[in-house]
DNA sequence: ACAAAAGTGTTCTCCATACACCCATGG
DNA sequence: CCATGGGTGTATGGAGAACACTTTTGT
């Protein structure tokens, strides 16, 4: 897939978008035991930016993050949390604004409405990588995973969001278990593990760990998983969804 | 006090408001061992509505949320937290503008900004009772406590944004411990129980509550407060703000 | 002396931690 | 058979729940 969409039509002054709203998404994923997020990068700047976009005067803000989280994932049904509202002043910046706009061969009016102050919504989605096709938009030339230990600087204050994303995902991982949405449908105990020890920064005990992800009776046992290592052969399990309780 | 002041400017449309944005403001408030909140009641309607105002264009959200604390409790240096933006497309109502402002003597243009679609900001507040005074402002014709387990009918989705702010506030009850913004600077024991198991919503054991407390480091006892009472006089206690953590 | 409320101590249980021990698998 | 990793059991310590006991105050 990755390519470019047709020229999305959010990038003209148009009335059919809220004026000084936008949204932006942390897109969380994880592989190869390190946590992972979505970034863009626009053509020929060098320039990384959260994904995001604008909202529809008939949208609401759940629906646009995710049709943003679609766009960008190619997935539907994505786990999705709002998380907070960034409103500085000064968290926007013209020169960056033109510097997109000029390397993709637009020029910007000077009443352009992006050069409105804007506040943005934070979003932070829970993606399983392993379906994830990453897909850029129409101004950017890649979309593309970036390890949560290597965020390269980003445009405006979307290190910020980032951070901010982070802080809330470890604050409410134990009471959302919202964990299991970055894991395929099965997996073993030891990658829920891992995926933990990511999110939280530390490492914790093997056995206690078990245990505790046991006696939650959230998990359900299936087949052993032959990996075809030299070793005990682990078994799969699968996240029995919460009743929808009535 | 309890005058209501000029009339705002931000209900005509003016080029110096951001569009389209508002905030509301949950205050809450510790009395006679109940929970309360600030609520406005608009002349002649019978309306009840959140504290809340529009956000300037030099503003960013939490100064326009402090400023709309500051006119309402005539307090400076409020606690206040973000705690959710609220988006739904139906969530405002054309009618009841009208009938707010025809029971206060004005007509509303058809093209007033206030029919625009708005998305709103939730802040919750937490004040000192005791030093508050309630102030209505211009629209409204009284400011006054209402505890929690009593709220009226709110207009839009007001009631909604009470009891997301509830939610978080006891959520986030234990973890940033702002239970004690609730409280004069000095307080006993059991003041501060009667806090906890009215934010909570439940009972809790005396003697265990007092070291949970007591075993936390941040609070200073002080001398006994005789009370008049018959029986033991209560230690007063204040509240140990955290060391600047650098 | 008594009632009422504040403060302290004791016991029990539960859970998190740490660590030891068995089990399965492929080389 | 042995190294490796998966699964289970056991001892310990600390926090919370439940409750008993002591202390202080005004009537």
């Amino acid at each position: 897939m990755n390519k470019p969409q047709d020229f999305p039509e959010s990038w003209h002054p148009k009335p059919d978008l809220l004026p000084g709203i936008s949204v932006d998404c942390v897109i969380f994923g994880f592989h190869d035991g390190q946590l992972k997020i979505l970034l863009l990068e626009y053509k020929n700047t060098g320039l990384f930016a959260l994904p995001g976009g604008f909202v529809q005067k008939n949208e609401d803000l759940d629906t646009a993050a995710r049709r943003m989280l679609e766009d960008r994932t190619a997935l539907s049904k994505i786990y999705l949390e709002q998380f907070y509202t960034f409103s500085t002043t000064s968290r926007r910046n013209d020169e960056t604004h033109r510097t997109i706009a000029t390397a993709s061969g637009r020029t910007l009016e000077a009443d352009h409405f992006i050069f409105n102050r804007f506040i943005s919504v934070g979003y932070y989605a829970l993606v399983d990588f392993s379906t994830v096709v990453p897909t850029p938009d129409a101004i950017s030339d890649s979309c593309n995973w970036h390890d949560i230990s290597s965020i390269p600087q980003l445009i405006f204050d979307h290190n910020l969001i980032v951070n901010k994303a982070l802080d809330t995902l470890r604050f409410m991982l134990d009471s959302k278990l919202n964990g299991f949405n970055l894991l395929p449908p099965t997996f073993t105990m030891n990658e829920l593990q891992q995926l933990y020890e990511t999110i939280l920064g530390k490492k914790l005990v093997r056995s206690n760990f078990q245990r505790k992800m046991l006696s939650l009776g959230i998990l359900q046992r299936l087949d052993k998983k032959q990996t075809g290592a030299a070793n005990k052969a682990p078994y799969l399990y699968c996240f029995i969804k919460p009743q929808t309780t009535l």
